[in-house]
DNA sequence: TTAGGGTTAG
């Protein structure tokens, strides 16, 4: 038997819909080396044009010709996930006898991406009550869902047996992933432990653990451990130069905040979307809003973030107008504004006690779904609180509380 | 077979 081409998948549905059972008689005749090629390059097709239809058609004359075997039934389960059907995918993976370690990983993981870390939780766990084993792929992921549905207990109790299996620290990508997960719950102790016993660190544990401080309120701290990663040699990257900025910004450090500027444009990442917000968001915290603005000029296409940024760094420096103006122009350019973005537009309106203006994004909280949002209802009250009209203010607080 | 970690706006 040939290798089959493109032409051949769209025969195989011509077989199945018409003349199936020829089909089979030639198939049964082959060799099971042969038939295993013969999936394996189906399957291949099926990555190239991402159809689960295509899946759905191999997976069938499978179990029609009666071969299933767990390599070719793995092959399926990761032609499914690429296709994008996790759903399909875990049938096929609940059908099959036996699960490789790949399929419990490739499961877990795609749940955890998709934003179904409960579903990836369960998973883990039966893989754990099966009597399998956890890999450094399956906590390199795990960890994540963890902080993500807020169950510390379980994440500890993972923790306890990726030291057991001895991946804990032998394993960076482990370890940085532990060291997120306790940021994430605010237990920089338990994340420092951790990251003091890793051998060879890496810029993505660094990175984990500045951010981790920095979100804890302790600057002074994520800026030494940016320090000891320097003089360990390891390079900064784009997401250590997004992190290390907002750390200058929030200290309000406008001396190493310069440093760590030129430390980007040095490395080669100035242009990145990530290092140019952080880098306006730092000049507007240290009260130099013209250099915000350069570098707000210099954005072929802001994103919500980079124009949240400017807005925010207008306002905190007194230019509440031009704040509004920019806001305007967003929404002109379809840029839809979310939580951060109305709230801040908000406080420009209540600091200029402008209650038409802010009256106008009222109407864009409610149109955006945003009726119930915590940030943009305390700026709505503020804003009616400080324009005089307390009776609007009331009944958006209510609103907020009911 | 082939699977994995960290950024930017209150």
């Amino acid at each position: 038997m040939t290798v089959p081409r493109r032409s051949q998948l769209n025969h195989l549905k011509y077989l199945t819909s018409t003349a199936q059972s020829c089909f089979d008689a030639a198939f049964k005749n082959t060799r099971l080396t042969e038939a295993s090629q013969f999936y394996s390059s189906l399957i291949q097709q099926c990555l190239h044009t991402r159809s689960l239809l295509d899946v759905g058609i191999v997976q069938t004359h499978m179990i029609k010709s009666g071969y299933i075997h767990l390599h070719i039934g793995n092959k399926l389960i990761d032609a499914s996930l690429k296709c994008g059907s996790i759903s399909y995918a875990r049938k096929l993976f609940d059908e099959l006898p036996n699960r490789h370690i790949v399929m419990w990983n490739s499961m877990i993981s795609s749940y955890i991406s998709h934003k179904k870390s409960k579903e990836g939780i369960g998973l883990y766990e039966r893989m754990v009550l099966d009597g399998v084993y956890p890999d450094e792929y399956t906590f390199s992921c795990v960890f994540k869902a963890f902080s993500n549905l807020g169950l510390i207990n379980e994440g500890r109790r993972a923790h306890g047996l990726s030291v057991v299996l001895g991946l804990e620290v032998s394993n960076v990508f482990v370890s940085s992933a532990l060291v997120d997960m306790y940021a994430k719950f605010g237990r920089m102790k338990d994340a420092r432990l951790v990251s003091n016993r890793v051998v060879d660190k890496d810029v993505v544990l660094f990175t984990a653990l500045i951010v981790g401080y920095s979100q804890q309120g302790d600057d002074g701290e994520a800026l030494e451990v940016f320090g000891n990663m320097i003089n360990q040699g390891i390079k900064a990257n784009e997401y250590t130069f997004a992190s290390i900025l907002i750390t200058c910004g929030n200290l309000e450090d406008l001396t190493n905040g310069k440093l760590v500027h030129g430390l980007v444009i040095k490395s080669g990442y100035e242009p990145a979307v990530a290092s140019q917000t952080s880098l306006l968001t730092m000049y507007a915290r240290c009260g130099l809003i013209d250099d915000s603005l350069r570098i707000f000029k210099r954005f072929p296409n802001p994103n919500h973030i980079t124009w949240t940024s400017l807005i925010v760094g207008l306002v905190r420096n007194g230019r509440e107008e031009l704040a509004l103006t920019k806001f305007r122009k967003m929404i002109c350019k379809s840029i839809v504004p979310n939580s951060f973005t109305l709230s801040s537009a908000l406080q420009a309106c209540s600091n200029l006690a402008m209650i038409d203006e802010g009256k106008q994004i009222h109407a864009m909280v409610t149109k955006f779904g945003l009726g119930r949002d915590v940030y943009a209802g305390a700026a709505l009250v503020n804003m009616y609180g400080k324009c005089g009209s307390t009776e609007m203010a009331r009944s958006v607080f209510d609103a907020l509380i009911d």
